[in-house]
DNA sequence: ATAAGTATAATGACCGTTCTATATAAAGGA
DNA sequence: TCCTTTATATAGAACGGTCATTATACTTAT
């Protein structure tokens, strides 16, 4: 992949993060990112098309981490350990809510936009993800609820007392 | 207050929720409640103070609707009643996630943005909402992560799983 | 020479906000 | 009852700005 390419994916993820979808115009991005905005049209169809390279790419992103905490558990219980990698995560990034859904909220009033489906099959790729760990559909629906309301509640108070709420929940509703 | 304001707000509530906050128009908006542009600003400032207003409203029927479910409770749980009263409020409406988060998410660059100090101090007040009805720190924030999960759940997957499991939660981690 | 990146301007549309000028209707005094 | 004031609402245009997107033409490297 181009190293502009690169460049400009990441600037689009940290503004759209930052602002909005909306909010960002693609000349903003493109003096982020030091490119010309032929450039970003050379790379690119569309800003919807760059939205969706930048949530696939960060798709990646967050699974792999989540993998990642799986394979090498720091932790004796799966849940346990998954909810620290989703911590993890959290404390990566600008408290800003789910990336995710916060593009689906912002398109959704055309159901049928291809940032709201993608998103949708994101968000059931997650739980899919659990359900693959030998967990059952509610223990996988309730692991997805108590991560958003951990990624929502980190915009509003410290990451640090959300940790501590998560891991009480987790520790008390889950065995494995 | 006059009927034309009211129904500014009205409209501006379903369209700000349904699009978002910068995506929608005052255009839009007064011809949704089919009022005029200068009716617009007759009755508010500028689009950061209707914004503001339309919060404004949106929390007092929030907390409204959660006093009146401990004041007349269905459940012997005053948290399961919290919570069957949440599930409700997320019923009553489109399921387009959290509208204040949403809006300090999209005005949050600006950090002493007037929308963003307002979110802050409507969530405070949500955690201080229960800590009034005895819940300690710990309760108290830990219900607010489990509300907001299943708000956000709830832009995924049908609301009946969600209270399905944001019930199961409440009783396997409250007593009262 | 081929490909990739650059700068710049133009397009047509929409943005929040303000201005002007007109219409309506209720309220108060004669 | 008539006249005047005041408040509220209206339509429509204008302002300067930004938006996504496209076209053109120039400069680099490989």
């Amino acid at each position: 992949m181009s190293k502009k390419k690169q460049d400009l994916l990441e600037h689009a993820e940290e503004l759209f993060y930052k602002h909005g979808f909306h909010s960002i115009g693609l000349k903003q991005i493109v003096n982020e990112a030091g490119v010309a905005i032929m450039t970003l049209y050379n790379h690119f169809d569309s800003k919807e098309d760059l939205i969706l390279q930048v949530l696939k790419r960060r798709e990646e992103k967050y699974f792999s981490y989540l993998e990642s905490s799986v394979s090498k558990p720091k932790c004796n219980s799966i849940a346990l350990s998954l909810a620290q990698a989703h911590l993890n995560w959290i404390r990566m990034h600008e408290t800003n809510g789910c990336m995710f859904l916060r593009a689906k909220e912002e398109f959704s009033s055309d159901s049928n936009n291809e940032i709201v489906r993608y998103v949708n099959k994101h968000k059931n790729s997650l739980i899919f993800f659990f359900k693959q760990l030998n967990f059952d559909y509610w223990e996988s629906t309730r692991l997805a609820l108590l991560f958003e309301g951990a990624t929502a509640l980190s915009e509003i108070i410290n990451v640090d007392d959300v940790a501590h709420e998560l891991m009480y929940c987790i520790k008390h509703l889950y065995k494995k």
